[in-house]
RNA sequence: GGGCGGUUAGCUCAGUUGGUUAGAGCGCCUGCCUUACAAGCAGGAAGUCCGGGGUUCGAGUCCCUGACCGCCCACCA
């Protein structure tokens, strides 16, 4: 039986089942719309930031994919076209490293492979751990169009990376140079400035002294004392450069230098650069080793010696030293220079190292030949793109950084000097050398038309083909009039999710590029294109970053990551969900912490259990012959001011918490929409609401059972949707059986999403409205008085199943509320007799049981018992009491009595504070009152 | 060296354009196995909103300043 749901809710025994359905029956699949489709919606994309081959799914994922996926599902219940695509990158560099190891462990290189066995290794190696984290993913629900996974080196999307790379080259903005790169010696590649984490390192600074040659070509025997972090790369050095004015070194301008241990004679030359107060105030100059340097060869027209090999050991330049690896060589040339006499000093120095992001190896700046994309015209549409506002940050600060670094953007080295990858459409002639870039592969030279050519052996950095998949992936570059559907459905995305660290990466590359090449893609109505429709998203939501329980970064090497996976099986995916969604408040980090998870599992059991109740109840009422039709179920029930106040009260609540959580979501606060829901769904439905109803759904005896069984129906199955993006898997497993097997549509996932349509929360519009909001103030005053007498029960320690007899005073209109409610005061608070006194005999208090009465603004309750008052806990509670409506009211005086106040503040400011010093008199007036009639102490 | 973010209850965090008595979850204390749920119910305690100054009728919120924590960017050997 559908409606069967076992005792306690366990995650795992729904939740493999509707994923595995979700993607059998690809009910998130988004067809490419005919063109008649294309006007009639609004559409909803997400790119989702293509995890690399090599990944298994770690928190932050989930975290991402959460977001994005609660959105998504939000936005496809809203009736949206929606559309999320899946992918992965080839991640080259780490996916390379990966399969290096691989093959390392295996006792050969990838040199000896050679390159065409080695990149089918890394393809066997993809195809065989490359999808892990996509199972991980379709396991967690994440509602992502499976007919659409890509993998960036598909062969349509290679086309694209191609076309970009030759457009880009005939445009004149790709060019191949001689320049100072950061290497990874042991990836043997360049690597671009941002795949470079710094460090800082306790080194030295070493003091060297250069002997000066005189004009007769011998030593004069005196020095020129340089200061360096890296004595080896001394052995290229080329010039020693001091500042123009630094009286110390004015004599030496001109003369030469006899380099120690090389022996070639360099220059002394001058430049600004040089600051006279680090170090000796004179700088060697190694034009193939240093970005400084390089900039300063460049301008003194010096010569670059590059003294390294691709792995970082001192070549054949380096005399006596090549074949040493670069530390090593370090430390034998310092030994070599103290041995003759030439090391001045040695300092304890604190510099910042790059590291290669991958690998973590030490970078060497070197010179080398590779090709850059000449940046600054894509740059130029990316910033007008986001000053122009036509791509919005959330949160906005990331705008600023944004724009501060495309403000300062270098040239982009694209070129790797690895196997797997885009190979790079380019091929050089042995005759004439030159190169020849073409969309086809090239049999002769374009110059000369030899035919001995050869492509070149590097490939793209991986960046520059997934800052493409915005218009790659709806079929850039190939889009015709027959093939541009998805291209005019989609393009421009709505939204990116990701996170702060690839920023630059991928988010500033992909603006760049998408503005670059979607321009000359005419608009659906044959329009031209502007920079507004360009850009490849219109919005993106930096997520936060998934810390542990300790607010540190999760690392292996820490030993302090949480699988999500593994949590999941604990806690299920709902709850994990939960916890993220309830934690993102923008722009600070999410301290994973399972005692929030254990809550949310507690939540989603709370649901469960409260879905057993309901189903227990619509059995019963099937035995008393009462079947609600399952179409009710999502229609909103008629109320009347005969309604009863919970009814009322709680189509009131639903709708205020489906507007909030309406709200929350169009602002990316998902911790408002999560708590939203918590707050209705444990606090106000479950809390009040089902413990009411247990008055009404007496099926036999009580003729408004059948009404009240409706609207809880009605209520449940709508918070079930209004949850169903946050929980998926409960939802679905719920709303199935509250439809016994035979819902509406395939998931509530393609149900509508609860509006908030006639509801004016603030403006009491329509007789619905008012009715509800009706409801809302009874059932304040309820709440108040059954509150009171829990509270007064537990203070004068009345046993927990006692019923008690109470009296109320109250004026009229209240105590209507309290009579007609009578059943629900007693139900709630244990209350065996309500009886009602005039407010006169309140006052009275003749009897000494009278005397404990709990004053309220609008009413007071007096809880009955037998034993003796105790009157001096009495007095210090009323003295309490006292003294804080005392304090009310003084602060209230104060600033009502402030002529500024009254002239400035808004009148609804003044009048909230006048009522709140009338309700506070009036409050102390009756304490006052019941303190003197106390007995004396 | 620039730029940015943070500091609110024991912990993790909310707190709209300044506005009436600063909130939540977890934890803690007390009492309850009240048949949907002990993964629960009911009640309760708990805060110098980092320090200092200023603007204002009014500041957790705005401005200045200091401290501490964190992040990003940067070519100083």
């Amino acid at each position: 039986m559908p409606h069967d749901l076992s005792k306690a809710y366990d995650p795992t025994a729904i939740e493999d089942h509707w994923a595995e359905y979700w993607v059998r029956e690809k009910l998130f699949a988004q067809p490419t719309p005919g063109p008649e489709d294309l006007g009639d919606k609004s559409s909803f994309t997400i790119l989702l930031p293509p995890p690399n081959v090599t990944g298994n799914l770690h928190m932050g994922h989930m975290f991402e994919h959460t977001e994005s996926d609660i959105l998504i599902r939000w936005h496809r219940m809203c009736g949206n076209r929606v559309l999320w695509i899946p992918g992965t990158d080839h991640a080259g560099i780490a996916t390379q490293m990966l399969v290096e190891r691989q093959i390392t462990a295996e006792g050969t290189t990838r040199q000896q492979m050679g390159r065409d066995k080695f990149v089918e290794r890394v393809w066997e190696w993809r195809r065989h751990y490359g999808g892990a984290i996509l199972g991980q993913m379709k396991r967690l629900g994440t509602s992502v169009d499976w007919d659409r996974e890509y993998f960036t080196m598909d062969e349509r999307l290679s086309v694209a990376v191609r076309e970009a790379f030759v457009r880009l080259y005939e445009q004149g903005l790709i060019y191949r140079g001689a320049y100072i790169v950061n290497w990874c010696p042991r990836c043997q590649t360049a690597i671009s400035d941002l795949e470079v984490v710094y460090d800082e390192h306790k080194g030295h600074l070493w003091e060297i002294r250069y002997p000066v040659i005189g004009d007769d070509g011998k030593d004069t025997g005196e020095f020129l004392t340089v200061a360096t972090t890296r004595p080896e790369t001394m052995l290229g050095d080329v010039a020693v450069a001091v500042h123009p004015a630094d009286e110390r070194y004015k004599h030496l301008h001109g003369k030469k230098l006899r380099l120690p241990l090389v022996g070639r004679e360099i220059p002394v030359i001058t430049d600004e650069w040089v600051s006279p107060e680090f170090g000796t105030g004179a700088v060697k100059v190694t034009p193939a080793h240093d970005p400084n340097d390089f900039a300063l060869g460049q301008r003194h027209d010096l010569p670059s010696i590059n003294v390294m090999d691709d792995t970082a050991h001192i070549n054949a330049e380096g005399g006596v030293y090549a074949g040493l690896d670069r530390f090593v060589a370090r430390k034998k040339i310092v030994a070599d220079l103290e041995e003759m006499s030439l090391l001045a000093g040695v300092k304890d120095h604190v510099n910042n190292v790059g590291h290669c992001d991958r690998c973590k190896t030490m970078v060497e700046p070197r010179l080398s030949l590779q090709w850059f994309v000449k940046i600054q015209p894509l740059a130029d549409k990316a910033i007008a793109a986001v000053k122009e506002g036509h791509i919005k940050f959330t949160p906005e600060m990331y705008g600023k950084t944004y724009l501060n670094w495309m403000e300062n953007i270098h040239d982009w080295c694209i070129s790797r000097q690895l196997w797997w990858g885009h190979r790079i459409p380019a091929w050089h002639c042995a005759v004439c050398h030159k190169i020849t870039v073409g969309r086809d592969d090239p049999t002769k030279c374009a110059h000369c038309g030899s035919d001995q050519i050869t492509q070149s052996t590097d490939v793209l950095d991986t960046w520059f083909s997934s800052g493409l998949l915005p218009v790659s992936v709806f079929g850039w570059p190939n889009i015709t009039e027959v093939n541009r559907a998805d291209f005019d459905a989609f393009y421009p995305t709505s939204l990116l999710v990701t996170g702060f660290d690839i920023l630059f990466f991928w988010v500033a590359r992909m603006i760049m590029l998408g503005c670059w090449f979607s321009d000359d893609v005419k608009m659906p109505d044959g329009s031209a294109r502007t920079l507004k429709d360009s850009v490849p998203f219109r919005e993106v939501y930096i997520h936060a970053l998934v810390r542990d329980a300790n607010r540190e970064k999760m690392s292996k090497t820490k030993g302090n990551v949480v699988d999500p996976i593994e949590i999941v099986k604990q806690y299920g995916t709902d709850a994990v969900r939960f916890t993220l969604a309830s934690m993102a408040s923008p722009g600070t980090d999410i301290a994973f912490n399972v005692a929030r998870t254990e809550g949310y599992r507690a939540f989603a059991n709370k649901i469960w259990n409260a879905a057993r109740f309901i189903f227990m109840n619509v059995d019963r009422a099937k035995e008393a012959g009462i079947t609600i039709e399952p179409i009710s179920f999502a229609s909103a029930p008629n109320l009347t001011s005969d309604s009863s106040v919970e009814s009322r009260w709680i189509i009131f609540q639903f709708n205020l918490t489906a507007h909030r959580v309406d709200l929350a979501l169009k602002e990316y606060r998902f911790d408002d929409a999560a708590n939203a829901i918590y707050k209705f769904f444990w606090g106000q439905f479950c809390d009040w609401y089902l413990e009411i109803v247990k008055l009404r759904l007496d099926f036999n005896m009580n003729a408004s059972a059948e009404e009240a069984l409706t609207v809880l129906l009605y209520v449940f199955e709508s918070s079930l949707r209004l949850l169903s993006p946050i929980m998926p898997f409960i939802t679905e497993e719920i709303w199935h059986a509250l439809y016994d097997g035979k819902p509406p549509h395939k998931s509530i996932a393609l149900s509508k999403y609860p509006s908030t349509d006639w509801f004016a929360p603030f403006g009491n519009r329509d007789p619905q409205s008012a009715i509800a909001g009706a409801g809302k103030n009874e059932m304040d005053e309820l709440q108040l008085v059954i509150n009171a007498i829990r509270a007064r029960r537990k203070e004068i320690r009345i046993e927990e199943k006692a019923l008690v007899s109470i009296k109320v005073a109250a004026e009229e209109q209240i105590r209507s509320i309290f009579h007609t409610n009578a059943d629900i005061i007693q139900r709630l608070a244990r209350v065996k007799d309500l009886e009602f006194v005039s407010v006169q005999d309140r006052n009275a208090k003749k009897k000494h049981t009278d005397l404990a009465w709990q004053a309220f603004v609008s009413f007071d309750v007096f809880v009955e018992y037998e034993k003796e008052i105790d009157t001096d806990a009495e007095r210090e509670k009323l003295n309490k009491e006292i003294a804080r409506q005392e304090k009310i009211i003084a602060n209230s005086d104060r600033q009502l009595n402030n002529p500024g106040f009254t002239a400035k503040a808004p009148a609804h400011i003044v009048e909230g504070l006048k009522k709140q010093r009338d309700d506070a008199q009036q409050l102390l007036d009756k304490l006052r009152r019941d303190l003197d009639s106390l007995p004396p102490a």
